[in-house]
RNA sequence: GGGGACGUAGGUUAGCUUGGUAUACUGCCAGUUUCGGGUACUGGAGAGCAUGGGUUCAAGUCCCAUCGUCCCCA
């Protein structure tokens, strides 16, 4: 085997587009494998990335009145199947604990699968009056979830990185225009930072939050055709205030039943960002999301210390102006390498200053999303290498929504349908809203509602029955 | 849910058919040298072969079981 070939990426991503995935996620030192089969390490550069996405989005929560606390991992039994439906949707995927050393727990206690249950039995202690609402708390944490087959890094793991949200509100309109205002916030981050395009709507009966009202989504089209979801916003009415006992007194002391939501975006969206944007050289990350967002290679064999020189006072104008930036002064490692390891990690934008550039008073910038070289003047670079990252950014962004729409078509008829998911991507078509039809439709294509539009009136492909509802159908992750 | 591939230094891997005490590359360390697209040379350190049992004078190599990982299809 010869060199090249199992330093980089060896797969291409038109090829195995899988076992490029996992090539990515492995050699750009994102995250790595940990003992136990799903389970995934975070690296420092992946988890560098997972920051920068918590500061976008907590931000955004603090703007919304939204504050961070944290919870214990661990739920009673007893808690978590109070509420039944929401009981029995997690339960195939539950880890459980049974034992404190060699003795048996009497009420077993469940590794947290999400964290209703025992939020909302705090809840009903915390809420009393209608001055204590609406109660707005978000957690950065875990959640665990048994996957037996199907692992992937950061898609399909069985823990995972996210935050989850829970509100609490006097009347059903606050609570679902929180619901709608998340969502907002979901899409606004997606497209923003992590320049990934998505479809938004309301998850089917089938497909919604177990034990709530509904759910609302956004949903994103990888390149392979197959569609993930991005971000998940629920209704839960009272469907846990009840059993729960999370009740308030309003201004005329009478006792209601309040209204909540959860919301919820995890370390999926890193995975999707390495779909969108990663090519056959590795990682290309978006600047917003880049911990690095310049590395700048001395070219050093000559005038090495005027090089240096030019090279360090670029960095420090362009950290002055709040541009991360990263100088690669190894010395051990030939520039051609260091090209080849920054591109394979994500790094927006590349400068290399060598003795030639320094005596014309120039230097070259390569962007890492579409692998172009410039010579730019010294004179005026920060400005210039600022404005490219907002450019690539932008750019980044119309790419993916150009190869989103390519992936995605209408079917009119169930013959289209079927043809449609076959060769992969998102199709619209119409549903009549029987699970049944859904089912068929899964059974026969492989494909499930992704989400629901608001647009109704058409023929249902399956059944041909009227006034049916515009659905987004795909297979999924 | 079904099928396939595979576990030997940090990574990639040879050796298994025909049992005899493990091969190379890469990476790592030291030094010299190079440096504008994965430099070159010299010298070092690093595995006892996924785990457990069995056969044998002798087991990465044969037998049994277990565990784990990846891929593909629904």
């Amino acid at each position: 085997m010869s060199k090249k070939e199992h330093i980089g990426i060896t797969e291409s991503k038109s090829g195995n587009f899988s076992e490029w995935y996992t090539q990515i996620v492995l050699k750009a030192r994102l995250a790595d494998y940990a003992p136990v089969k799903g389970m995934i390490v975070l690296r420092p550069d992946g988890y560098a990335i997972w920051e920068t996405l918590r500061a976008a989005l907590d931000k955004k929560f603090a703007q919304e009145g939204v504050s961070n606390a944290f919870l214990p991992v661990l739920i009673p039994e007893s808690l978590l199947v109070r509420e039944k439906a929401h009981f029995e949707g997690f339960n195939p995927e539950v880890y459980w604990v049974t034992h404190s050393g060699d003795t048996p727990i009497g009420d077993r206690l469940a590794l947290r699968p999400t964290s209703e249950t025992v939020l909302y039995h705090m809840y009903s202690k915390w809420v009393k009056s209608w001055r204590d609402l609406p109660l707005k708390l978000n957690f950065w944490n875990t959640a665990l979830r048994a996957e037996i087959k199907s692992t992937k890094p950061f898609l399909r793991t069985s823990e995972f990185l996210w935050q989850e949200g829970h509100t609490v509100h006097e009347s059903r309109q606050e609570a679902e225009s929180q619901v709608e205002k998340m969502l907002d916030i979901y899409r606004e981050v997606t497209e923003q930072y992590l320049a990934i395009p998505v479809q938004y709507g309301k998850k089917s009966a089938k497909e919604q939050f177990v034990g709530g009202e509904y759910t609302l989504t956004i949903e994103s089209i990888m390149p392979d055709g197959r569609a993930l979801q991005m971000g998940t916003s629920h209704m839960l009415g009272q469907n846990f205030a009840k059993p729960f006992s999370v009740k308030y007194a309003d201004s005329n002391n009478v006792e209601h039943y309040a209204w909540q939501t959860s919301w919820g975006v995890s370390w999926r969206l890193l995975g999707a960002m390495i779909m969108v944007h990663g090519d056959d050289h590795g990682l290309v990350l978006p600047p917003k999301m880049a911990h690095i967002q310049v590395v700048i290679v001395p070219i050093l064999f000559a005038d090495t210390d005027t090089v240096m020189k030019a090279v360090q006072s670029l960095a420090e104008s362009l950290s002055g102006m709040g541009v991360r930036v990263h100088v690669d002064a190894r010395e051990n490692v030939s520039p051609g390498f260091k090209f080849n390891d920054w591109e394979l990690r994500g790094v927006p934008l590349r400068v290399e200053m060598g003795p030639r550039d320094i005596k014309a008073g120039t230097m070259v910038v390569a962007r890492r999303d579409t692998l172009s070289k410039d010579t730019i003047q010294i004179d005026g670079a920060p400005d210039m290498i600022q404005q490219m990252l907002r450019t690539m950014q932008d750019d980044m962004l119309e790419k993916a929504k150009e190869q989103a729409s390519k992936l995605t078509g209408e079917a009119s008829d169930y013959m289209a349908l079927k043809e449609g998911i076959r060769a992969g991507g998102f199709w619209w078509a119409d549903w009549c809203g029987k699970e049944l039809c859904e089912d068929t439709i899964k059974e026969e294509t492989g494909a499930d509602i992704r989400l629901l539009s608001p647009k109704t009136g058409g023929t249902c492909v399956v059944c041909q029955s009227g006034n049916s509802t515009r659905a987004l159908f795909a297979r999924g992750y």
